[in-house]
DNA sequence: TGCTTAGTGTGACCTTCGTCACCTACCGGC
DNA sequence: GCCGGTAGGTGACGAAGGTCACACTAAGCA
């Protein structure tokens, strides 16, 4: 890692808390598709995201997943320090979306620096309201919202994350996403196609219009 | 309220951070059913539970209503928590299920006491930190299951924090705070008593074995 | 070039759930 | 005891979405 990443990814931390994290911090790194967690795994750490970018899912006793938010670099993943604080089993799985760069933080430093740094502090808090307000505003689409609904913001939201209106996606892929199936989001998505919202190419869809 | 209400509720504040809540937290009381909060209001406190008991709903623009957790004393609500601190209007509604007694707590002091008092940060993060994880298990459920299931855990729920048998509650409020339809609940509920996990009362529901 | 395979399109069918209509049972007040 | 209001029961129907079966097609590769 170059050594100005951490001041470039994280500028409202002290030096002090800077110099912290590149001292004891772990840096790990991440291919494209690899998990960073596991659903039933334990947290000993927590982890800011220092370059590439990070997918969450739900996951439940069957194995159905689906998507809830993205982590981008400068941000830190909220369940690992519910997880890590608690001692308890991760309830959500992490997956690289491009190949990724973490630092871990170890349990101890994470408390430790709560007291300490009021930077690391307020970032914890910040985090955690973040991570609310996804949490929220996922919510509102299951319960309230249809599977167009939901597949429409799925997709500005990719398109608004990856920045690219050409997303390289299949549609299996969604459908395990939105915990819905493929014929479905298939339908969908032609639909949509019919309306001019976008155009669907293999194993990508082309946003017009959204 | 009784002096003794804030160490009785927050035991695990120090002797200072108690005497500055009574001081300077302003006490508000609620009826039975009246709304302590309502959708798109402002905050500019975040409050303490000290008696009764609160209910957390969310709510859709059309008004659609569902229920997410219970607040009880002792505990605090983190949405106040994250629209104070954001200045935005608050995206659920919070109502008294008993007779309820609350400290408001001003935003200036809410973030002034993160630096001064440990136990203050502690008790803000693991705020956060349980209403997180009520959010993982509401998506689960509203996700993953389908309504038999979804009832049957609220009716636990509702048992759990009740401590009782018997639930005063009739079917139309149910499918509103499951965001479903009377008939559909009634149908349910009654496949539930023939299974003998409990019996139908007017206005009232007999839990046997869930 | 032809074969293979993953990705996609589509019709038929089923289940779950929401909605409508209407009925019955119970409770409280007069 | 009658009456009106509220809670609950039930059948009919429709829409959304999941499932199954199978056809089609672009890419990749031998």
């Amino acid at each position: 890692m170059e050594l100005s990443t951490i001041p470039l990814r994280f500028p409202a931390f002290e030096k002090e808390l800077q110099l912290e994290i590149q001292e004891q911090g772990e840096i790990r790194a991440f291919k494209t598709d690899e998990q960073l967690m596991r659903t039933g795994q334990y947290f000993r750490s927590t982890m800011l995201i220092l370059n590439g970018l990070v997918k969450i899912y739900r996951e439940d006793e069957d194995g159905n997943e689906f998507f809830m938010y993205y982590l981008q670099p400068g941000q830190a993943c909220a369940l690992s320090m519910v997880c890590a604080a608690e001692h308890k089993r991760s309830a959500i799985m992490a997956k690289a979306v491009k190949d990724t760069e973490i630092i871990a933080i170890p349990l101890h430093l994470m408390e430790e620096w709560m007291a300490k740094y009021k930077s690391w502090s307020y970032f914890v808090i910040s985090t955690y309201r973040a991570r609310f307000e996804e949490l929220l505003s996922t919510i509102d689409h299951i319960a309230f919202r249809g599977m167009d609904e939901r597949l429409e913001f799925y997709l500005k939201k990719h398109q608004e994350t990856m920045r690219t209106n050409l997303l390289t996606i299949n549609h299996q892929e969604i459908a395990n996403e939105l915990n819905s199936s493929r014929e479905v989001i298939s339908r969908l998505l032609k639909k949509m196609e019919q309306f001019g919202k976008l155009k669907l190419h293999r194993n990508a869809i082309e946003i017009i219009q959204l």
